[in-house]
DNA sequence: TTGAAAGCGCTAACAT
DNA sequence: ATGTTAGCGCTTTCAA
C-alpha cells in the first residue's frame, strides 16, 4: 500500500542536469564555484526531481554536522529558558543549528544524550545541568568534543564554565538588606548541598560577618527552590517568638511563597517584613508586589557560553575558559527601608 | 599541537577481539545473537580500544534516527514547556529521543529546520508553532517524514493535530461568569488573526448569544498575550463610564495585567470586578490573588501527539488523526459571585 | 554463530 | 569550471 518512488539521489539531479553529480554538490553548497548556468540547470533539476539532501550521509563524509546540544535538566524550568534564548540566537549568528536535550533530571537520559554527542550527533556540547557522566561510568574518558558548562559548574571538573558570580550577588542582596536598616535578617535555602545553594549561602555569612552580626540558626530556613518551601519557611518563622525584619530566599520561586504565606496570616510585605529573591525570572516583576530580587543575566550566560564553544570546535583559543558574570539588585516592591 | 590519534572504528574492535566487524555490530546492537564469549570479547575490545558508534554512518546505513523533532517557537514560553515535558517522556518511553529547535518565531529559521527534519536528521516532526512552509516556497511538496502538529492548527493544512477545543473552553468560562451573575463581561483578546483568538472568541460571543446577550464593543479590547496588554487593557476598562463586571482575559499573562491594572487604580479583584484567564500556566496559582482559569492539559496534549507521530513512524494506523482535549475551569480567587 | 562483501549518499582530492 | 574517483564507518544480506 505504500507505493512511493524511491527517494531522489544526487546522482538523479546530476543525470537530468547533465552534469556530474560533484558539481551538484558544489552548486548546492558552494554556488559560486559553478557558472551560473549550471548553477540553474541544477536547480531545475533539483526542482523537478524534488531532492533533498540527505543529511546523514554529508555528514558521515564531513565529519561535521554544524549542530550543537544543549543538555537541560528540565526545559519547563524558567530559568534554563532564558539561557536557551541566547544560547540559540548565538548559534544561529554563526550558522550552527542547537538541539536541546531535556534529560527530565534523569541520568539514565543524561548519559544517553551526552553519549550520543560523543557519537558525533553534534559538533558540541552544552552542560546546563551541573553535572554529567556521574559516578556511573567511571572510565572518566574526557568529552570528545568540545564541551562547555553553564549555569553551574560541575563539581570536580575543569570543564570551560559560564557562570553567575552567585557569592558575590548573595553578598550584595544582603548587603542590601542591612543597609536598609534591617537586623534579623533571614535566609531560606536551597537544596542541600546544591553547589549554587553552597555559593549564595556563603556571601549570605559574608555580609553578615562583615556586619559583625552573629548567624542565626533559627532565622536560617531549608528549602528546595519550590514555592510550597517558600510558604513552609514563612510558617516556620510566623512559628518564632520574634519575626525576621526581612528574609533573603535563595530564589525567587520561594520569595513568592513567602509573600503568599505572609499574606495568608495578614502579614504585609513590606510593611511588616521585607522580602527579596534571586534570579529575576519573569514573573517576578509581574509579582504583587512586585519581587525585590538578584537579576541573573540568562542571556548573557547563554551567549557568553557559546560563544566560547564555538570558538572552541572551530580550534580557535578563547578568551577564556572561566567567566563569572555579575548580578544587580533590583529594587521592586517587596523590600522597604526601616527606619 | 593536536596529536590526537584517530577515533577507533569498528574494525579496530574487530581486529583486537579477534572477529569480524559484522560480529561486532551484531554484539552491539543485537546482544543476544552473539555467543556469550564472543560478546565479552568484543566488549573488552571496545574497553580497550575507547570506541564510540558514529552516528552518521549508521543513520546512513538504517536510514533511520530514533530520533524526532519538535518544533517550537520560543522555548522560553512557558506554555510550551509543559507540552514538551509530555512529549520528553513519552518518546523516552518508546525509545526515542527528542530534539528541540528553537525558532525563536523566526521563519526562516523555521524552515531550515524543518528542511534538516526532510533531509532525515529525525525520524519525525512535532510542530508546535501553528504554521510551517510558509507562503514562501509554495511547491507544496508534501511532508516527507511524519508530521503531527499540536497545539495550534495550522491553517489550511490537514496534518494530524492534537489541540486544546478552545471554544468550547471559551464559551465555559464565559457562561461560568454568566452564571456568577455578571453580566457585562468584558473580553480581552489575542494577537489579531491569531487562531486560538479566533476559536476563543467565538467561544465568548458562543456563551453572550446563548444568554441573548448582545457584544458590547466597547467591553472588547484588542491584546496580545503579554501582561503588559492587560494592564493598558485594565486603563481602558477604567477609562469607561462604567466598569464591566467581570472580563475574560483570552490568557492568564493578560489576566494577571488586568489585576495589575485594575489593582494599581485601587480597585481590589475580585471584590471590584472577577478576572478569569485561559491557560492555567504555573503562576497563575502563585498569583496575588490566584487566578481563575481555563486549565488546559498541556502534557497531556503533548503524550497524545507524540503517540500519534510514533504510531505513523512505525507504520501503524494511529487511532484518531485529529484530537481535540477538553480544558477545565480552575476556580480560584480572581472570581466571585455576584450576588 | 560467524564472516565476506556490498553498499547507504555524499564530498573532496586530484586531474582535466 | 567541471569530472573522476575513492572513500567516510557502519549494517546486513548471503553464504558457510
Amino acid at each position: 500500500m505504500d507505493e512511493r518512488v524511491r527517494k531522489p539521489r544526487i546522482d538523479d539531479v546530476a543525470r537530468l542536469a547533465g552534469v556530474s553529480t560533484a558539481t551538484v554538490s558544489r552548486a548546492l553548497a558552494t554556488p559560486d564555484q559553478v557558472k551560473p548556468t549550471t548553477r540553474a540547470a541544477v536547480a531545475r533539476a533539483v526542482q523537478e526531481t524534488g531532492y533533498v539532501l540527505n543529511l546523514a550521509a554529508r555528514n558521515l563524509r564531513t565529519r561535521r554536522t554544524r549542530a550543537v546540544l544543549a543538555v537541560v535538566p528540565d526545559v519547563s524550568n524558567v530559568f534554563f529558558t532564558q539561557v536557551l534564548r541566547g544560547i540559540s540566537d548565538t548559534l544561529h549568528l554563526h550558522g550552527y543549528r542547537l538541539v536541546i536535550a531535556d534529560t527530565g533530571n534523569d541520568a539514565r537520559r543524561e548519559r544517553d544524550h551526552a553519549e550520543f554527542a560523543q557519537a558525533g550527533w553534534v559538533d558540541g556540547l552544552l552542560l546546563l545541568n551541573g553535572r554529567l557522566l556521574s559516578p556511573a561510568s567511571s572510565d572518566a574518558r574526557p568529552a570528545a568534543i568540545p564541551t562547555v558548562s553553564l549555569c553551574e559548574r560541575i563539581t570536580g571538573s575543569d570543564l570551560p564554565l559560564v557562570e553567575t558570580a552567585n557569592r558575590d550577588a548573595a553578598r550584595d542582596m544582603t548587603e542590601h538588606l542591612l543597609q536598609l536598616g534591617h537586623r534579623r535578617v533571614g535566609y531560606v535555602a536551597g537544596p542541600a548541598g546544591n553547589i549554587l545553594e553552597r555559593d549564595r549561602f556563603a556571601g549570605y555569612r559574608d555580609a553578615l560577618a562583615a556586619h559583625a552580626i552573629d548567624l542565626d540558626p533559627s532565622l536560617i530556613l531549608p528549602g528546595d527552590y519550590t514555592l510550597g518551601a517558600g510558604e513552609a519557611a514563612a510558617a516556620a518563622y510566623l512559628s518564632l517568638p520574634e519575626l525576621p525584619d526581612a528574609v533573603f530566599a535563595s530564589n525567587d520561586a520561594m520569595a513568592m511563597g513567602l509573600i503568599r504565606g505572609f499574606a495568608g496570616a495578614g502579614l504585609s510585605v513590606p510593611d511588616a517584613i521585607s522580602i527579596a529573591g534571586f534570579d529575576d525570572i519573569e514573573f517576578a516583576a509581574a509579582y504583587n508586589p512586585a519581587l525585590t530580587t538578584m537579576r541573573q543575566e540568562r542571556n548573557e550566560i547563554g551567549v557568553q557560553a557559546t560563544r566560547m564553544l564555538i570558538d572552541l570546535i572551530e580550534g580557535r583559543e578563547p578568551t577564556s575558559l572561566q567567566i563569572s558574570l555579575p548580578a544587580a539588585i533590583v529594587k521592586r516592591n517587596s523590600t522597604r527601608s526601616r527606619r
